[in-house]
DNA sequence: TATGAATGAGCATTCATTCAT
DNA sequence: GATGAATGAATGCTCATTCAT
């Protein structure tokens, strides 16, 4: 690679961490390419050089982070195989980058098709994670009898809820903070009948 | 009523049915009034003499929605108020308009302000009926020992989740038929613990 | 005249009477003529069987309220021949309808030709009235030697800046009580080279 | 400056020449940005590049203006602070762009809040220095002893009158260069009392 | 390669006036 | 004579994308 090409592979990843930034902060749809190219110190022409368009540059931007995420996560969730563990971890990373997974759920209906399966796809190896868990679970007698599928469709679709209206839960700080321990004991219940005190 | 008010009352009813259409169509926030009034074969600024902005507009739509749902489940409390019965009925009715239902679950965070808080009172009518039934259902021994809030949240935060993401689920035809069965049997299993046969 | 013929003009006289209280209030340009006949309690298009359209209306209520107002104004100040009297006078008079000589004064420019033309030609009637007195004083000693039509422009000039600005100068209350005793002393140095104290 | 600069340069001093014309000739009010983009050979969208809104379009105009006269007159207080060569060449700097005051004068009170906070600040800075200058000269026995702020507003409020009024006044030609003798010795009066001869 | 000026379709809302009833 | 539903032109402003420099 020479200079010249060093030099743009340079910009374009200045573009992609401005860019996400912006798109954390605000959503993506609702960044002008404009904003973007101001923060980012470059030329408005000059994004469009990188990316063909608007929809390219977030495909671009959440593939790679969710690439560091999921990764991440599955580390987390790999170390335990406990259930209650694995929740506590990711409710954690959940928290940490809180507002970006609010935008997250809030705008995934909204992505071009093609991000949209790579989200979801990646959002389904954790899925996987809890899902096998639970199976195993059930089939250890530890957990009742019910649909492990369905069960981590409660879960997530909850969390999800949560996230993506955020902003009605909770002025500031963190939806996930102030529910955790809810979301955590009710979703222990649905798997485990306790005696009842 | 006279012609005049009959005649009104027709080209209103025209462009709420118009309206209802292009909305599920393409959702409300990529709706234009000038379509709408294309489409319904009126002056564009005709309907603005039948509804005071776009908002409106829409809020007329999912009040006649919300409220035949809201009404239907309070039928049935005043009857039995049986969960079972009730969420069945809840889930029928999204099936009737699930179309318009999903683009709603999308599109929600997105309403202005207003807007999205005239939608959501009426949404926690419904919810309230759900949550009394449960609070209830638990003071009177039959349920278990859950928190109420997100014991509901749970369903809706689910059921939301599947409306929000329907056409991942299915090609063509209703999640919410898909699901219905399950959804049913793992919610009644986080409230009642039946002996595992 | 008939039955109905009476019915006509009384309901021209009560829309008459609604516009006067409308304009006062928002002035005539952002008056809608929807606003009127709703007040009136008329249907939008009688308006237009009785005036022909927005202008023709506001040309006979203004032509109506200036008759009553010159006449008014002629009594007071023909009925002193001293100067601060006739100013004093004018003053409270202008107090007493601030409302609408401020959004005469401010509107005045935007009106239809043939409207400004004659309420100019009313005011010039109450200036023509200032104007003698000041030039007989002029000629029997009692006033300074200047051209009586520029100092009358100075009163009505100044008069018309504090109307057509009043929301400026007061919140509430009147412009004209808060600086009367200001405009008459000033006037009055205008005229009269008083020994300095 | 690089030929890009130059030529955005170019574009903008284009605007801005064609929107005052527009201005005089229609007034503020009565110009649509697209009239002015269209007058100008340009996109309506250019228009707001170069001026972030109407309004700020409107500013920058009246700024040029006021700013001149507020110089030129600041200029000449440093020098001789005389009265009367400041009101000379202030009614010389109205004269030379007298249409256009004369639209400011009609239209202030219907500015929008913030442009009419705007221009009255600008405005208020040019009369401050009649206020100093009178001020002062009644410190220095001068000028008879009056109140200065009102002595102001009566000049330029009979200007304001004359220039609102300006059509009534003149047919062609300028109402300043008419009355402007007439408006200076009437001042002087009010400030001074000469002997009578 | 980078720039950034220019584009222009697109949008919700207002309001005096008309005309069929 | 009265009604009031319908009209439709008009308005300020945004923003992804292009292309001459």
């Amino acid at each position: 690679m020479n200079k010249r090409q060093l030099q743009k592979q340079k910009t374009r990843e200045h573009i992609l961490k401005i860019a996400k930034q912006e798109f954390v902060e605000k959503g993506f749809l609702n960044t002008t390419t404009n904003q973007i190219a101001l923060q980012a110190g470059i030329a408005h022409g000059t994004l469009f050089l990188h990316f063909k368009n608007k929809d390219n540059l977030i495909v671009e931007i959440l593939d790679k982070e969710l690439e560091l995420m999921s990764s991440g996560i599955q580390d987390l969730v790999g170390r335990s195989a406990d259930l209650e563990q694995m929740l506590i971890l990711y409710l954690n990373l959940l928290e940490e980058d809180e507002k970006l997974f609010s935008v997250l759920a809030r705008e995934l209906p909204f992505y071009p098709e093609e991000l949209r399966r790579k989200i979801m796809f990646r959002d389904s190896l954790i899925r996987s994670h809890f899902h096998n868990v639970i199976e195993s679970g059930i089939g250890a007698g530890k957990y009742r009898k019910l649909d492990p599928s369905t069960a981590v469709t409660f879960l997530f679709g909850t969390i999800n809820y949560y996230l993506s209206l955020r902003s009605i839960f909770v002025e500031n700080g963190s939806v996930i903070a102030k529910f955790r321990s809810k979301i955590i004991s009710t979703f222990k219940a649905l798997l485990i009948c306790e005696k009842e005190k």
